[in-house]
DNA sequence: GATGAATGAGGATTCATTCAT
DNA sequence: CATGAATGAATCCTCATTCAT
């Protein structure tokens, strides 16, 4: 990064033609890649589309990512920010019942993640993890493991409060992220591509959340089974 | 899986070089493009790879599949379209309640597909569905609709038995289906990778099917909110 | 060829299934071949559509010829039999005036050669003459000279016996061989692909001969330049 | 003809393996294209081999032309249809008499195609046409139509104008296409390999078309049949 | 820094030829 | 003899990457 870059660009009048956003560059095709990545997966998405879409020339991707691998890799990092910090203050002050919390879990998901373009990257570690072990172990530090946390700290808020009946955090947790990864996948593949019929998100994620809550809640229900599998210990006659 | 292969190879000398096995050989092709295929993703996967899996070369492979996405097609079909005449023939003989039905939907699921390497084609599809339209419409023909409607079938007896609360088919359908391809995209990517809660499918959808039908069961309960989602017709001010 | 074969075949009664004609094997592939070099060039025919159309396999195509450029030759060779001997006997009998030798030199090329498979011979050789140099040599031995030489002969009798002015042969036997060979070109290349104006070849082959019958004829005119130019010597200002 | 290349490479250390020279690189690959189809035909022409007598990479070769078949329709849009333009315009503003006009006609084909490497063009055409239909189409329509279009309005000319009688147009305009045809069939197939009868083209074409004008000439002549069968309609005991 | 012309390894597919049966 | 399954060299074309300008 030349330094008169740093000490020029925001001051000059009238930024010559060539030197428009020249900082911006990296971030642009950051953006564009991301979005050909999610579109069309890693192998299938050609250098050149990036940079064009991002308005530079081949050649200058190549000057700030080494190659297509380290420009994936930098997607993802790039995309995988430290949003858990904001996350998990917000739980801590929540005030309402744990049932709104996980309510507003699912919504919020939906609302920062699941309906923009990060959900794009979801789909796309989902896809290509199995070609980017490093990249795989990163997502899990990064994303999933605080994800996971979190879940699993609402639920054991339930659980402490009296409000959910005691269950097993493994599957507790997979019950909450599932629908979540489901819909992130869905959304960016053969939902794009298949005619059957369209799901709305919103209204799938309230479905799925009502059924678990209703799935975890005390009391006396007629489907005992449920409860049964959700409880503290896993069977072990059913394990693997 | 060749057998013969694992029996004469090592002990004999020289292998033959034109080693006739027609019959065997589709097969044989088949086994290594599934693995191949689930492994690295459709587009990364290379036909010389798949005749050198098994055991022939690439000239073998032309000589029984016209293309790769053939090849690809005939995976699909010998390991999960070609099965849903018999899979049909079970449900429509089935005798007992309907929740029985469920369940049984998922145990077989999970022994036929999901626990095999069956399981790594709908992670294959849900990866590269975008990619190769014609593949994801041949897809969606002959596994995600016949899928469909075989869960809406299920569904829908329950209903007119008078075992479920009448419901939106459109979300049924899919809270089946999402634990299964949840299941399948989470087996062959993150979590061959991350270190994380391990999974237990079994019981994950052991739990999912009994939180499920207590969501579909008729009579009284303290959540009234899913019966509301569930509903006939889906809610306005839901729709996006 | 074996000599049971020799002895036995003509004798039995019942030829076996497999027996069949055996020896007429050559001939089919030579005849198959022929037909497919034709239509599609040397390079463009696959061996395996000469066998087919042959009524044989693969295997057996390279049983009786070692290669595909081999069969090649033996389909030129095959079809390129002495039929001179015959013609050259037709036309030492003739009769009639020269002009009408001339006419009949015509019409017996297209009746014999021209509308019948022969003229694909013409075709593959001066289609295929560059890629098989040792071929045109033979077919300029076998084809080539006497042609030119039975031509030569019939224009130097007409010379001889004061029906034809006296000419440069060079040309004159040009002018002879040039509409065949433009006909059988045309009969089996463009003229097969084109919309354009259709040619009718014995039409096409009278206009021909007959202006040239015009341009060989003694007594005044008013284009002479022809005839300067058919004069015994070439003009040196011309030549190259 | 690349210059640069006669002048500088011989002498010249290491060429440079990036060297720039966009605007002469697609001259020089027609130009190569051009003798190679020519000396070996479409389809034995590899495109690196069209690329490495070009002095490129094979990439290079696609960077400009999209498949070998565009950069065939290239080379003879370069170096025949591309022309039609001026031609056209030629004739439209010829001052002399018709038979000038025909004259003009042979001589500045074998001028400008006929002793060039473009007569190879018409070689190929008509021996590889059945092959490759679409560009049989594409010859057919940007060379052998436009071709024929131009010599009927030189024949009709001279109808129109007294000059010529009335004849068939049909046979009229193939008795001035056949020599052309049959010299760029002749050049480059059996005339390079046989040792016989060496043709002077231009002597050749001279003597065609002065026969041809004898043939179209007004007035009295002794063989009246040329006239006949040139006459309007064709003679319908003459045809098939 | 930026460009885009040039490169060449790599991959799908074809087909002449071989050889076990 | 005849077959046709198997082979692998050959070929068109793509695209990540390099580098002269």
């Amino acid at each position: 990064m030349p330094l008169s870059k740093l000490i020029c660009s925001p001051s000059m009048g009238a930024p010559a033609k060539h030197e428009r956003r020249k900082d911006a560059r990296p971030g642009e095709l950051l953006d564009a890649a991301l979005e050909l990545f999610v579109e069309k997966g890693f192998a299938a998405t050609r250098s050149e589309e990036v940079a064009k879409r991002a308005g530079v020339s081949k050649g200058t991707l190549f000057l700030y990512f080494a190659s297509k691998e380290e420009l994936f890799k930098a997607v993802v990092r790039e995309n995988i920010s430290g949003r858990f910090v904001e996350w998990n203050a917000e739980f801590v002050n929540f005030q309402g019942s744990t049932a709104d919390m996980l309510r507003y879990c699912m919504t919020a998901w939906w609302e920062r993640i699941g309906s923009t373009k990060a959900s794009g990257i979801t789909k796309l570690m989902m896809s290509e993890a199995r070609n980017f072990p490093d990249l795989a172990t990163f997502y899990e530090h990064e994303v999933i493991q605080p994800g996971q946390e979190l879940i699993q700290r609402v639920l054991q808020r339930g659980v402490d409060r009296g409000e959910f009946r005691p269950i097993d955090m493994k599957y507790g947790v997979y019950i909450v992220l599932a629908p979540m990864l489901f819909l992130a996948m869905w959304k960016h593949s053969l939902g794009t591509c298949t005619a059957g019929v369209q799901l709305i998100p919103e209204e799938y994620l309230a479905v799925q959340v009502e059924t678990l809550l209703y799935g975890l809640s005390v009391g006396p229900r007629s489907h005992p089974a449920s409860a049964e599998i959700l409880r503290q210990e896993p069977m072990d006659d059913l394990a693997q």
